[in-house]
DNA sequence: GTGAAAGCGCTAACAG
DNA sequence: CTGTTAGCGCTTTCAC
């Protein structure tokens, strides 16, 4: 039916148009061991005139490993993924590696299998924002996949390379920020997955000297209705609340719907921080002050980690910056 | 070094534990064939002990080729593109494929060189929003790879399944819309790469009896910048434009940055009308009025596509919608 | 119903 | 410097 259809050209034909042996082209076209100009040239001619593209199947079962990179994010549809995920593709097109992406949408059973799914695929390198804990990570360290996390990190394997950002610091300057406006009673709005973020929340309240209402740290799941639902209850349940940090710019932009819907002003009636700049927070109204975070670089020095067979551990801390926009007023 | 440098089990590992044949084993948990209850549950169970999971590479380089999916887009970092990513992804991940994603930066080039990539890693589908022509594809068709076109489709090969929005009928009912409000002088600010709906621009303004004044028809490449840069230009060469079509929502995004930082109001001074909703649509200032596209069923319709070996050509035309906020008004 | 054997395309010894 | 050869892990005839 396709015309198509013809065997694709192997190395073995280019060895017979080149009249040399299969591992010499190998050896010419790979760069690997030496071999005299003359013989050289005439591979290379043939190699270029069948046009010849080395499989990277044979190859890959021969070396037992696809030189492939795994990428798992919670949610590619979040700017602050996809812009980390871009991080990523930069660096690694550089270099030529395929990636292989995976949505976990937050899920550790679905993290376990797409992990599962790319030690079959035999890839060996992974960057990934983790949702599961240890155990669900056991497998992929037991197959010796040199994995890199970003943005999180799993519990009890703070010895695996990872590239994270200054959580601590960025909490605690957007908590010290509200509270310098006056504001006393603070929610935190966070994500499943991001304990880190909400531990870092309490620590700095409680170490600039307040106590920690549990009501006002609430968590939603990785989808915008979860995350809709969390942000709304919230504002219904404790209308005393004057400010909220929402942990991810998914949040913040929810929360903003949300205290439109409810009719509460910001930052009059209520003052909101996000994690995460993105383009658009300078455009909505209020304009929203954010902790911005370098989601494109954290991707691109976790692919470079990955890369140089990173083995050693190593955490690489960015920083995070506030950028004071008009969504903080003092407190009503 | 690392005690984890065993061997990993092979189906020769399971057929000698259960006492059979690798063929067995490989039929047995291929599900082809037959084999008896008894040594079904014999390899079933020795597999299961184990704890073995078939290499792709193996069985990859036997069927030549492997069961992964390319993804070619323009930029990762556009929600638009996050949101088709995310769709294939769906659908993908239902099914078990792995994907590999490639950002094109709208550039032929590199959109070659992915293709290669592809092409050597012997993946035989590949899901593109396309950015060369013809002639960048043809090694991919030569390659037998089969593809399936997202957004946009390349010229000459109208032939190729496709699914796409119809960008003719959207353009269209904006041009309309803006009309209906009064304005004559409406620019369209779009992107290279896209030449459809710049297309639909022209034909939507002369056959609803205007004429197409080309220096409001202004393109961008697929970076930010580039598109700051065509916008602002347009706002300052062209004060005399009353509305402005973006065909997409990074270029709507800069559209309204750019209005702002030259003090144009909107709707007063200028109405903005932009391709693709986008969550903070809404939530700007002004809300912008769009024409919404459903980019996750693209994404999710392309995979299906590209999944039931739909070589026989087919193109799916997905509606568009408009959705009317506060960024247009009467002609000032 | 089941096993032996032949490769898929490539690389890495190992000889010459 | 270069060719021969032995697999990598798996599927698939082809006999039994």
């Amino acid at each position: 039916m396709k015309a198509s259809e013809q065997r694709r050209t192997t190395i073995k034909d280019v060895a017979e148009a080149a009249e040399v042996g299969v591992a010499t082209v190998s050896r010419v076209l790979s760069g690997t061991g030496s071999a005299s100009p003359a013989t050289r040239e005439r591979v290379l001619a043939a190699a270029a005139r069948l046009d010849y593209r080395p499989s990277a199947l044979g190859r890959n079962l021969r070396r037992r490993s696809t030189g492939g990179i795994g990428l798992l994010i919670p949610d590619i549809t979040d700017t602050f993924y996809s812009r980390l995920a871009d991080g990523v593709l930069a660096c690694t097109q550089a270099a030529g590696e395929p990636v292989m992406v995976g949505a976990t949408g937050d899920d550790p059973e679905r993290e376990a299998e797409l992990i599962g799914s790319l030690i079959e695929q035999s890839v060996e390198r992974v960057i990934a924002v983790p949702s599961g804990d240890g155990e669900m990570w056991a497998p992929a360290f037991r197959a010796g996949l040199g994995v890199v996390f970003a943005e999180r990190r799993v519990r009890g394997r703070e010895d695996v390379p990872s590239v994270v950002t200054d959580d601590r610091s960025g909490v605690r300057t957007a908590v010290e920020y509200l509270i310098g406006l006056g504001h006393r009673r603070i929610a935190f709005l966070g994500r499943h997955g991001q304990a880190q973020r909400a531990r870092a929340f309490r620590e700095a309240l409680t170490s600039l000297g307040m106590t920690v209402d549990e009501e006002l740290v609430v968590r939603a799941h990785a989808t915008r209705d979860s995350a809709y639902a969390a942000a709304s209850g919230l504002f219904q349940h404790r209308p005393d609340l004057t400010a909220v940090l929402a942990g991810g710019n998914m949040l913040g932009e929810v929360a903003l719907l949300a205290a439109r819907e409810l009719d509460l002003r910001v930052p009059r009636d209520v003052s909101l921080i996000m994690f995460d700049d993105v383009p658009w927070a300078e455009l909505c109204s209020p304009p929203l002050t954010v902790i911005s975070q370098p989601a494109h670089d954290m991707g691109y020095r976790a692919a470079e980690l990955v890369l140089r067979e990173g083995r050693r551990s190593r955490t690489v801390t960015l920083p995070t910056e506030l950028i004071v926009r008009a969504s903080c007023g003092p407190r009503r």
